[in-house]
DNA sequence: CGTAACATTGAAGTGGCTCAAGGGGAGTGG
DNA sequence: CCACTCCCCTTGAGCCACTTCAATGTTACG
């Protein structure tokens, strides 16, 4: 018989019956990383109400399409997705990458409308909150208020610092931020900070930094000379990250 | 005597008495454009009475500094300022103009504290909604809510498709895309879309796209040489503005 | 085992940057 | 009103980092 995620497969955000792991945000093991956890357990509970739990999405996948209509705010659980838009010329420009915990979509409230792509890279488990359902909320849970305002805001200075770096800096210290950037959001959701595996494709981080993959690959190759990090293909571990950290002008 | 905007220029943003011209958003020639554009009319005259009117900035004060806290949601009334940060090279990334309507200091619910530079580019007149005051009218006005989510995912989006532009684009597509960008911006303001006064230097503009002011200055020299444009310092006329949208990869 | 996507590496080309010099405008003070 | 100055803008020449093009190696997966 087929592995679950083989029923996804064809591209859609399908839903799917629980896994029955969590049944509820108190027993996720994201509860300190996700919305939840700068909400009083009241709201909590109430919020919980209208969660839905246990999709399942196979790598390559679509969990959000362009143009399509915002039905809910989607918080991946496990995996990892990118955002992108395609370009009048034809190429993807990848706007972020989303980890466990991360909500997706945020930009769609504006119009009520997806304007970008969102893909899983691996096998991925989210929930959803359907956007009617947190509107309401919305009218009685301030916590939530804030909370979602606050995420909101988060993710337009994220984008203001991630123009930051596409604007003057070379390939060197874009590839260090980024790596810097992956490990300390890691590092949030107590995995290791200095040894992982990079769920998306050197093209991917091309079109994230504004590079190419043949200039990425060989500024991951120099790393590596330099004995800043190990990496093989898919797989990296920051041996001096301190040099990256400093490279990319992080404190 | 010193004329008015003398009074505020040691780059702080001083409240001024109100100058009289608008007591209120219904009178104001913005009432289309501003936050109360979207908001029924109940929820605008409530939203009137948290709104202090009639503050001024000479070209070159700060509206905010990195660091400050935040004390209150601006909208930019006459004048245009600009949103910067400064690298860790030491020299600034422009992410943003803002024109009249325009909300500034989004990205600071986050943290409640400013990380950003806004600097007024010319004599600027703004509004003031003191943060408290809007997270109370929040509690009560489904409307302001539901406009605040808006403006911050806009922020969002509009932060999204600057880094799509970043990626790829060449210097010519960048220029173009912020031609047009402005045009649009300025004819929803009634304004003419052809020709208008650029109110940020070369240099600012370099930052905001992540080039040279030289490059700036010579794509703007090539865009006027095949009769796209005509330019003199500050001062420009949109010859071909399909030409230059479609360079930009805009419909 | 074969295929296709991903990754590495090399060599050549080029777009934008750096460095440098010169021309204006706008504001200031005499 | 003029002279002075500072900053902004323009233009040129050379260079470098990244891209482009191309070939080869590697891994995963049916």
């Amino acid at each position: 018989m087929a592995p679950a995620e083989c029923l996804v497969e064809n591209g859609n955000a399908e839903q799917r019956a629980p896994l029955g792991a969590e049944l509820s945000c108190s027993s996720c093991a994201l509860k300190y990383i996700c919305l939840p956890a700068r909400l009083p357990a009241c709201e909590v509970r109430i919020l919980e109400g209208a969660v839905k739990r246990g999709h399942a999405l196979a790598a390559g996948a679509s969990l959000i399409r362009a143009g399509q209509r915002m039905q809910a705010l989607y918080v991946i659980q496990s995996g990892s997705t990118k955002g992108y838009r395609i370009t009048t010329q034809g190429d993807e420009s990848v706007h972020a990458f989303y980890l466990p915990g991360e909500a997706v979509g945020l930009e769609a409230f504006a119009e009520g409308r997806h304007v970008c792509e969102v893909v899983a890279l691996e096998p991925v488990r989210y929930c959803m909150i359907p956007v009617r359902r947190l509107e309401r909320l919305l009218e009685t849970l301030p916590g939530l208020r804030r909370e979602i305002v606050r995420l909101l805001s988060q993710a337009i200075e994220d984008a203001q610092s991630r123009h930051a770096g596409m604007g003057c800096a070379g390939a060197r210290e874009r590839l260090a931020g980024f790596l810097v950037d992956l490990s300390r959001r890691l590092e949030r959701r107590a995995l290791s900070p200095t040894q992982f595996r990079l769920s998306m494709s050197r093209r991917d981080i091309a079109h994230h930094l504004g590079l190419t993959l043949e200039t990425v690959s060989r500024v991951l190759g120099a790393f590596k000379r330099e004995g800043w990090i190990e990496v093989r293909l898919r797989h990296i571990k920051l041996l001096q990250p301190e040099a990256l950290a400093s490279l990319a002008g992080v404190t």
